[in-house]
DNA sequence: AGAGTGGCTTTGTGGTGGAAAGTATGCGGC
DNA sequence: GCCGCATACTTTCCACCACAAAGCCACTCT
């Protein structure tokens, strides 16, 4: 096939980072990116409808990816996690909305093209099996 | 805690498809959302730079899911298969890209709250371990 | 002191994305 | 006619990972 269209690739959508694009982790860093001071565990969980199992699982994720900061500290006796956007996590984050960005432009001008009626001609040479 | 916050879950993201949601399959149903004749095989794979066994096996999912339709003709005697988004299948993807609004704009509004500068100070009787 | 709760971490597992390998057919050269 | 290479997929395999369940520790209440 021709390898020069100019669409090769054009929904590759490269740059949407796989730590990022993940339900939970989504939620997670959207939630954290408005809060320049950090959110505690426990909000993180009530924000983002996660099991306890499950935001810990993916805060290590996320530290390992360098993109939030977890602070372990004590309130009182009993621990008290905090959990900032480092600042590279924010650059991250901001690089990948603006890949959903474009999917979503994508999807737009796609449904406007959706609205041109669906032809019953089937491509040239096709013949069902 | 208090479960009573009006923002319980605010950044759950759960109609985020799954099947939908998926680096791949978002952009095969993307460019197939754009043509409502669909789209072969072949061109599926150079728009979305993906592999024949990661294509073949993406739109088995996506099919399974009801979200596109598989037609499996001839072009003279070589195989030529046709995929097209279901009706089922647009209207999940807009449902879809609904949601992937929504996050679009809980970033926006992130990104300006994130403007204020970052305190110094850590929430009260928070110390570090 | 024993039951209950809050705040996590660790373990177990079923599911899945993607690479690699496999199948089948067609075409061109010699 | 068959050898090699290409097209058009499908199937197999594996490493990873999201999520649930269980575990852990400290505090509180009664």
């Amino acid at each position: 096939m021709n390898d020069n269209l100019p669409d090769e690739g054009r929904y590759a959508y490269e740059g949407l980072d796989r730590v990022l694009h993940e339900k939970a982790r989504l939620g997670i860093v959207t939630s954290l990116a408005a809060r320049a001071d950090g959110l505690l565990f426990t909000d993180l969980k009530s924000l983002c409808n996660l099991t306890d199992g499950n935001l810990s699982r993916h805060l290590t994720v996320l530290q390992e990816a360098g993109i939030v900061e977890i602070h372990k500290g004590y309130r009182g006796r009993r621990p008290q996690t905090l959990c900032r956007l480092s600042d590279e996590g924010k650059k991250r984050y901001l690089d990948y909305i603006a890949v959903l960005e474009s999917v979503l432009e994508d999807a737009v001008e796609a449904s406007k093209l959706a609205k041109k009626v669906r032809s019953k001609v089937l491509p040239e040479g096709f013949s069902p099996a």
